[in-house]
DNA sequence: ATGGCCGTTGCAGATATCGCAATACGCCTG
DNA sequence: CAGGCGTATTGCGATATCTGCAACGGCCAT
């Protein structure tokens, strides 16, 4: 660990909080004056901080530019599968993980009992958005509009007597998933076979992707099934942090 | 200037190209592996390189983090928000805030229709510099020299055939835009897209923002957008008022 | 004018950093 | 299962780099 460097990146949360001039950022980093002024020149010509007219500092320009580069490399999936392997630990069953895109929803990780294995042979696959958990969850996000029109799209295939029958129960249930802040599926996909979900939040608060457990009523029932909701919900919660950012690092040896 | 801190920054546009391995970082710094390692390790604690399973290194979260509370710090894009979803409400189309930093214009407010809700998916990002209307208005408040200066250094890319096509003419454009108090992009970046802006100043009379409102031309022609140039203008100058403490509307104690 | 405040610079000493080489680890091959 | 290869990691000494000091210069208010 390189202690120059540290100080350095130890600047912009501080200028986070608001623009700062050259003393308060040197007392706060404990260095003397001309200390902080080299590292602040340097993140300034890194365009990382921004000295505005007053002399002041405060975080610049190129920490958009960096964001928006580093939120597309972002692989929630990385993030979420060692918390999916540890739930699929606790709770013994089927561990989802899925996102939204171009009107499907798509599973991009699965841990399976005793499996903690990618099944990509599943993985990837649209799942059945007017059933399942996952896709309530992602779907309730949407601006009304967009829910609707995406409700009056689908096709409503009754695979049991529980699916999801129309639109209009669709759009209802959506509501309930939106105010609940978590989601089911009880039957409306496979008749032996229920789920329960949260949804994981990036920073801004939306939905960036949802995951569920799911497990076959001859092994639990759909009441038990629903007891595991807070450990399901805890770990929908960890990971949104730790994919915001909320938590940078968790094990500095 | 510090060497340090100044290898470690260099790491973090190498890594917004995408993921990349110990060696690889090294090669490209030109220092050795172990150096490498301590800086990214540094990176690393501070949340803004996050290691991913396969041991490679890319961009993290708190960089999303850290820019989101830079752009809430901006007391201009406070001041302007509710000017902005007034302006909205009352054109329907969308509207865009802007500053100038560092050689480069930012988005850093949208307002959509229907949704006043941060993009900061857009937020953030770099505007097309010689077509963007805030750009011009922003760049035509420049001192000669410096407008002079920065038009030789721009590229100027053809989004289209009604792109500012080199230095001469956009140097001609800022002219133009600086003179009249307000500017245009007619389909400069977009073929179908129209824009028109004013520039917001502070009590010094320069320009400190800039604010415009998009629309597709199959929803209205470029002439019928200039119909709102108007009411663009008057929000312009209302924020300027705000923002310069002479609003007559409320005085802050 | 003049004193105080803040940012900036040159310098010599101290120390943190660098590259090296050796080690450990994981992975694939035979 | 042994062996080999590629990569990450660690300890260490030389030295380049960083640090704090003190002096300078600009700016503002008294």
């Amino acid at each position: 660990m390189s202690q120059t460097v540290d100080r350095a990146l130890s600047i912009l949360p501080l200028l986070a909080e608001g623009p700062a001039d050259l003393g308060q950022v040197a007392d706060r980093l404990g260095v003397h004056k001309s200390t902080a002024l080299r590292l602040l020149r340097t993140l300034h010509e890194h365009g990382l901080v921004y000295r505005q007219s007053d002399q002041r500092y405060r975080l610049g320009a190129r920490l958009f530019a960096l964001a928006q580069e580093a939120v597309e490399n972002l692989d929630i999936r990385e993030i979420a599968h060692p918390h999916l392997v540890r739930l699929n630990e606790e709770c013994g069953h089927t561990v989802h993980l899925a996102v939204h895109e171009e009107n499907e929803v798509l599973y991009i990780d699965k841990v399976e009992s005793r499996y903690p294995v990618r099944m990509y042979s599943r993985i990837g696959k649209p799942v059945a958005i007017t059933v399942a958990a996952v896709a309530k969850l992602l779907l309730a996000d949407l601006p009304e509009a967009e829910r609707r029109a995406l409700a009056d799209k689908l096709d409503y295939p009754l695979y049991t007597p529980r699916s999801t029958p129309n639109a209009a129960a669709f759009l209802k249930e959506l509501e309930r998933v939106r105010e609940q802040g978590w989601a089911t599926d009880l039957g409306g996909h496979e008749e032996s076979i229920n789920c329960v979900g949260a949804p994981v939040r990036g920073t801004d608060g939306r939905v960036v992707a949802a995951m569920s457990v799911s497990a076959p009523n001859v092994v639990v029932t759909g009441d038990e099934l629903l007891t595991l909701l807070p450990l399901v919900r805890r770990t929908a919660e960890a990971i949104s942090r730790e994919y915001s950012g909320r938590s940078p690092v968790k094990d500095p040896v």
